[in-house]
DNA sequence: CCATTTCTTTGTCGATCAGCAAAGAAATAG
DNA sequence: CTATTTCTTTGCTGATCGACAAAGAAATGG
């Protein structure tokens, strides 16, 4: 059997490896097809016959960060004890990943495309998507939290869910401004410092609103 | 006395306005020159002639974003009581201006050049020494508050003031993903639910890091 | 061996990029 | 009026953009 032709003369996982460390460096519109040629190590017309487009490529790029640097949080979150533990511990997860001086600091689905052209919008709503799926999941967390009893019903688990998201999209920017990782710790202290608050029977809304 | 020469043709003001605006929606490297020369009404010459280049132009145009969007928050954040009601009215002013339909969601300096080329390292570095005021700022009111009486002594206010910078600049992404204004005021109550714990006599690392 | 298939190399495409030179237009100074 | 100054318009520059066509190279199938 084997493959039919010439084989690939490079191995493609490493290639889409290198390809995703310069998207998350300099961003989706400002990598050019030179410095995705000089970082996979092969000529365009091979990127074009192997991944399609840049755009495809591109792709390709975000779901490898998501199943090698997503993977992780996500199960720390589902196998924790408690929902306040689970979120804690994606949280600080993340911040070893966004700090990790091994790969570019920050979150690659945060930080590649937030802005751009009109014509590459579809993009910027494919990494909105990713970006949806982390409130959509501390929230399902929560959720189990309540039926578990380690969360208190009527807790604003929207409102918590997005509030621990917006940490951790803030975080990916102090990365980008130079935050080490003890520096995002301290910062998930201080989320963290919310919860008792969060998860009391009044609303967060209903407790802090009145007060301004 | 009066002008030499042929006088301008254009509002130099109104055309750094609408150069504002385009950066603020597409980002730096994103907007091109063609872009600039459709939204200001003048040809590219022009541009060259008046503003310099297109980076001192963007430059122009974070100095007046700052002076038109910055001033207010800064404001509240000065002539408040108290430093968490400082924080928390800047914190809802810059909600209201995040999700104002009237101008691009979210935060210009946070989200026009997080990355790009390394040609355009300077200009990434410029915006980010414009971030690190928000923190210092922030820092600034919260020692204050010792002073007054109004903020625990011993609080560790650099951790608190980068946590609130940093809630801050996650809802500069949540804009861009479609929070409005509601939503971005639940974030804040969120955040503010963290106050009383973070203001406590013991810090926020001690306090909740021993759980984990 | 030869035919077929697949990948790589080389060269190049039209479009667009930021930027500017030169000429024309509109004001003031004398 | 003419001379000078300044801005605008027009048109262009070399570089770079993403993308691909064509030819050469390396494998399998028969």
């Amino acid at each position: 059997m084997a493959e039919r032709g010439r084989p690939r003369g490079f191995d493609r996982d490493l290639a889409l490896r290198q390809a995703m460390l310069t998207f998350w460096e300099h961003g989706y519109e400002s990598t050019s097809m030179a410095d995705l040629t000089a970082a996979m190590g092969i000529a365009s017309a091979s990127i074009y016959a192997c991944f399609g487009s840049k755009e495809h490529l591109f792709r390709e790029a975000v779901e490898l960060y998501g199943a090698t640097q997503g993977a992780e949080p996500l199960r720390c979150l589902e196998a924790s004890a408690t929902a306040r533990e689970g979120i804690a511990r994606a949280l600080r997860v993340n911040a070893d990943r966004f700090a990790d001086p091994a790969t570019p600091p920050g979150c690659m689905v945060v930080l590649s495309a937030l802005t751009g052209t009109t014509a590459n919008a579809g993009l910027r709503d494919f990494l909105a998507e990713r970006r949806a799926l982390v409130p959509w999941s501390f929230r399902r967390r929560l959720e189990r939290g309540i039926e578990e009893g380690d969360v208190t019903p009527g807790t604003d688990i929207d409102a918590v869910a997005a509030f621990y998201a917006t940490v951790l999209q803030g975080m990916a920017v102090q990365s980008r401004d130079g935050a080490g990782r003890t520096r995002l710790e301290t910062i998930i202290d201080c989320a963290l410092a919310a919860w008792t608050t969060l998860t009391s029977p009044r609303t967060a809304s209903s407790a802090t609103a009145p007060q301004e």
